[in-house]
DNA sequence: CGCGCGATATTGTTCGACAAAATTCGTGTC
DNA sequence: GACACGAATTTTGTCGAACAATATCGCGCG
């Protein structure tokens, strides 16, 4: 599935397009590309080492997913999200990541379910004890991309992908900017983990969509910081 | 917004690859590209008139969209739908539409939304009428398309646009094959109008995901014929 | 100061070329 | 006749150079 590879097929992007998008992405949600900016070909096609057929057509798939606008004859720009624009964007998590949590409780009994998800809240555990903020993000990010994999709608985890590109930036800024946040998002991770491994589909359903409110609102309080 | 510009824009392609992107997407839409076809960069170039660059980056785009799948050196393909992917496919549909039936009763009372949401449900009655299974389709795009844009989240109206193009194909042969199923959607579609002419959120939603739901059970019980 | 108008920069597209991988197909073997 | 094997063919992935179309910048002019 294009828009969200697992780790290991990321690091092997086995084409030069895949490669470019890659680059993209992970500098736009670290903060090396900053929203606003132009990604002018030139000087990508230097720095990433492939030929503008593959770059373009990179800019393109990132465009179709929002990442990046691209206007004619004017260039690509990492897109700039206005306020309503993360509004929006909270929005719609939450009732997608919601729905992948109730799908996770429903099929918590299926496979290996039960296990992983036992692990996660453990590691978990561990954070709680000793924070570090960015090393939190990722686990931040597989926790949820494991709620949305057991949640086993296929689609679903495609299109929350997607949007996880933006939301990861602005979380990541908000987190480092304050502790506290990461101790309420772990205790929020918590619920939401109890309540799929209960199999309770609505509860699971609301921890999380509370848990993603949160998070806009968080996002939100500080919009002209965490803004591009 | 690139992938639901509106008719107009998209009449009037800028650029070679939205020409491309457009050819195919409607190509996949009336049934002229068949699910599982493949897509040969040498014949497209041929057909279209766009050299190989140009289609490749429009073959990118609709990769990342979904309508197509593509594989190193296998090339593009058509996608296929799995009875599985439909049922994800409304699973998310019902999700999405149905916020989107609930923003728009909240926002009933803004601009001139309920003068064309009434004006929407007059069409309607004009098909209980005299039926038409043709026309209907695109009064039913219309509809789904207004409650969109009446919510008012752009990234919602963007969301659902992306799954449309499949489900779109999906309906209409299930449309065309039987008449009555135009009855039970228009009757579905005043439920879901006259919620939101009464800024009741909960119950246009309500209505909206039933709505989708029989639309997606009808799918299912043809799968075999309607599937790729 | 504002405005037009070239010079420059950047994008959109084409063409031709070649390597890499998949697919096809013929051939020999059992 | 079925099947494995390998070469020929096809198709994709990428590059590089080239040129037109458009945008942007800077400068002189009123």
């Amino acid at each position: 599935m294009p828009p969200t590879p697992d780790r290991a097929a990321r690091r092997t992007a086995t084409t030069a397009v895949e490669a470019v998008i890659e680059a993209i992405t992970d500098g736009v949600k670290d903060g090396r590309y900053v929203p606003g900016q132009r990604l002018v070909e030139a000087d990508l096609t230097r720095d990433l080492g492939v030929s503008r057929g593959p770059l373009r057509e990179a800019l393109g798939r990132l465009a179709a997913e929002g990442i990046v606008e691209n206007e004619p004859y004017r260039g690509a720009v990492v897109r700039r999200l206005t306020r309503a624009d993360v509004v929006d964007l909270f929005q719609i998590r939450e009732v997608l990541e919601g729905e992948a949590a109730r799908l996770a409780a429903r099929a918590i009994d299926e496979g290996d379910h039960r296990r992983r998800m036992a692990a996660s809240l453990r590691t978990l555990e561990r954070f709680k004890r000793r924070p570090d903020t960015f090393a939190y993000m990722d686990e931040n990010t597989r926790f949820h991309e494991l709620v949305v994999e057991l949640g086993g709608n296929k689609l679903l985890a495609r299109l929350i992908g997607q949007l996880q590109v933006h939301a990861f930036r602005l979380l990541l800024r908000r987190l480092v900017a304050d502790g506290n946040a990461v101790d309420d998002s772990i205790r929020e991770h918590e619920a939401v983990a109890h309540a799929i491994l209960d199999g309770d589909g609505r509860a699971a359903e609301r921890a999380m969509r509370r848990h993603v409110r949160r998070s806009g609102e968080m996002v939100l309080r500080n919009a002209e910081r965490v803004l591009g």
